[in-house]
DNA sequence: TTTCTTTATTCACAAATGTGAACGGTTTTA
DNA sequence: TAAAACCGTTCACATTTGTGAATAAAGAAA
């Protein structure tokens, strides 16, 4: 319950897909609330069931996988540029928040965050009560589901050397926000690998 | 536009995920068409367009990528079982359909294929007209991108070992269905180390 | 400032995976 | 039936990628 102007940088986002009216913009207001978490706060835990959707307004974040010899594996990270308009805005283990499931992935703040916060009850109330928050919905599902695409695609179909030129061409951006610790293991591969890479430019 | 009970298999499938009254299954079975494919028909094309979706009823599909040399690289394995509620049923490049780029993969029937057909107009119609219909495909898209998330998951995180064990554990009937060279470039490997994994016990 | 971390890089070596060839066995086709 | 194509496997060797150690530079903390 946060006022409709403040909610404006969501609706802005939700604007990319379907148009908003007063009323759903309302609907929406009364159903979202406004979280600040500090740096290194741990938004969601390996192994936690996950119930909670952060829409990222700024701050940046990560998500990992901790393997069996305890080396954590970047799955994801999470911000809000201009750039990025449908990816990477919301910081969730949306699999887990989906299924029901336990999280396979922890969250972590890596600069302090703003964000909206959206419970699982809060976002099935409004796929009950407004048709366009449930056609956003599908739609934001579309592009979560191609972004998953082309991890699987790439990751199957490229080598090391050519998944991180890739990313050069398609996320630079990435590179200048994150270590290449984490790039590394987004990519697959080892940190001394990557930099072998850059070496071979 | 076919009679309402022949398209029971597909409501079937429908009714995993919503209730559905007799004026949304009339409007459905108005909007698609039955379609029988021979064996080795290619369903699509690497680089085209992409705007069909075939629901199987029946027979077996693969999709594959085509690298630089020459060799294919299987992306997804399409058929119908009791087992297989929620994947493989859709025969198409989801990812080229919703973007309307082309596609990165070839889709072939392995056997005889029966299958509804629904293009991407009688997809947009139906959304515009049936709420059950858009809440439908917002859930299907959901599991969409959960199989995807997974796929990508184990990539990222999954010596190729691992994978196929997984593979034995979540999918072994994909190996009573298809050749191990089909599954070897599944799974991201060479024919050649999948038997060296399978020998190894 | 000095000290302590973190980061990126390089190296030598190990481990994992790919490659091309060869082989029987099966299935398909002529 | 015979010939051809395909399939799964094994082998030796090549290539790619991971690993642990060492180093230097940059940043953060004291």
């Amino acid at each position: 319950m946060i006022p409709v102007e403040t909610c404006e940088p969501f609706f802005n986002y939700m604007r990319k897909f379907v148009e908003l009216d007063t009323d759903t913009m309302q609907l929406i207001a009364d159903h979202t609330s406004e979280v600040t978490l500090p740096e290194k706060h741990l938004l969601l835990l390996e192994g936690n069931p996950c119930d909670k959707i952060y829409f990222i307004v700024s701050g940046l974040g990560r998500s990992y996988y901790t393997d069996f010899s305890g080396k954590t594996i970047t799955w994801n990270f999470y911000f809000n540029t201009q750039e990025s308009v449908s990816k990477n805005l919301f910081a969730t283990d949306y699999r887990a928040f989906l299924s029901n499931t336990v999280s396979s992935i922890a969250v972590e703040a890596l600069t302090e965050i703003h964000a909206f916060l959206f419970t699982k009850k809060e976002v099935h109330y409004l796929t009950e009560k407004s048709f366009t928050y449930e056609r956003w919905l599908r739609k934001l599902n579309e592009t979560a589901f191609m972004n998953m695409y082309d991890r699987a695609f790439t990751l199957l179909t490229m080598a090391a050397a050519d998944r991180y030129e890739k990313l050069v061409k398609e996320e630079s951006h990435l590179l200048q926000m994150f270590s290449n610790y984490y790039i590394a293991s987004y990519l697959g591969i080892a940190p001394q690998s990557l930099s072998r890479i850059r070496s071979q430019h």
